[in-house]
DNA sequence: GGCCTCATGTAATCGGTTACATGATTAG
DNA sequence: CTAATCATGTAACCGATTACATGAGGCC
């Protein structure tokens, strides 16, 4: 079967960095302040995926020496990670759960960078969030409506509802922006 | 600190073993069609919490032989077992996370085992429901409505409130029910 | 003197998934 | 002959959390 789906803020660490070269411990600052809220993840495991990023040619390292000071590992994109970013964000996703992690990432990433696409990226994912009511109002329609499976399948259909109800919002939100811009 | 909110599901074993006695293999194969869709766990899992239920003096084993066939180990519940089932099920959850997981369980095995309170923990949920709306809303208040921190609180927002309005259907839902009977 | 900040990392642990092992019986 | 079902478990691995180690400097 293999459905996994890797759900590590890297990421997040490749957006943090489209702002410029930063050390893993400021890295680490802005991440638990600005994204943590939404998608968490601890000083070691930032470290621990700055290691692997490093690994894989996402990213770049220099060492900075400072007097009196621990040394410090400034941390750059390179072309390869950039590109994985930028594939990345511009991607809807398919989970509820998805959305409340990284999508909304997605959203602060592309207000933050100006990096355009927005209104495309929410109208995909207003498509895959109605293809997915869909579906599910499909496999309800079959069962009675006291049984337990439609209690469930009633209540992802009002989530979904909620969250396109959400997405016209932030629609409405950028547009007004971007005319007084 | 230490704020575990260990999420394994052996709560939905001893519930199942509310049921009656069950041996592991069979419990797996209900655990999997009636909570899997909601409450996902493996088989190995689902063995290493019966192990570890037992260890505990929450659960019982007797060893039943069959000719040709592998052994099978009957678990039935202790009193202890039993009572934190009951304790659990009762309670009202948090999060919305815990919502789609826990809460849905609850409903499942109160209306499957008939065991009363479900109209009490519907209203119970409501009523944390309510509260953490109004905490979001609180703290959304003091943000700009072009900030991502407030784009985030509308998402959870609008996402209780569908929970709320689902909430509502489960009563009206339930309400029928207990007419009809 | 004790604690916080800066700065990086390793090690232990934990919960969960996947793979592996066994071995008889039955269905295709 | 192969695959699946019955029935239980162990072992390896993987991602994430927590704790630990280091060591200078500043604040109360």
């Amino acid at each position: 079967m293999t459905r996994r789906a890797i759900l590590s803020p890297e990421k997040a660490v490749l957006g943090l960095l489209m702002r410029g070269p930063m050390h893993g411990y400021e890295l680490y600052q802005k991440y638990a302040t600005e994204l943590g809220p939404i998608w968490r993840a601890g000083r070691s495991q930032v470290y621990a995926i700055l290691k692997q990023l490093e690994e894989t040619g996402q990213v770049a390292a220099q060492t900075e020496w400072q007097p009196s000071r621990p040394a410090r590992k400034v941390y750059h994109l390179t072309p390869a990670g950039r590109q994985a970013f930028l594939d990345w964000v511009h991607q809807p996703v398919k989970s509820i759960h998805d959305i409340r992690v990284l999508f909304l990432a997605k959203i602060y990433f592309l207000r933050q960078l100006e990096l355009g696409g927005l209104e495309e990226l929410i109208a995909a994912q207003k498509a895959v969030c109605r293809e997915r009511m869909q579906a599910i109002a499909q496999a309800a329609a079959n069962l009675e409506p006291t049984d337990f499976a439609h209690l469930v399948s009633e209540f992802r259909y009002r989530q979904m509802e909620a969250i396109l109800g959400w997405l016209d919002h932030c629609s409405r939100q950028f547009a007004v922006q971007g005319e007084s811009t």
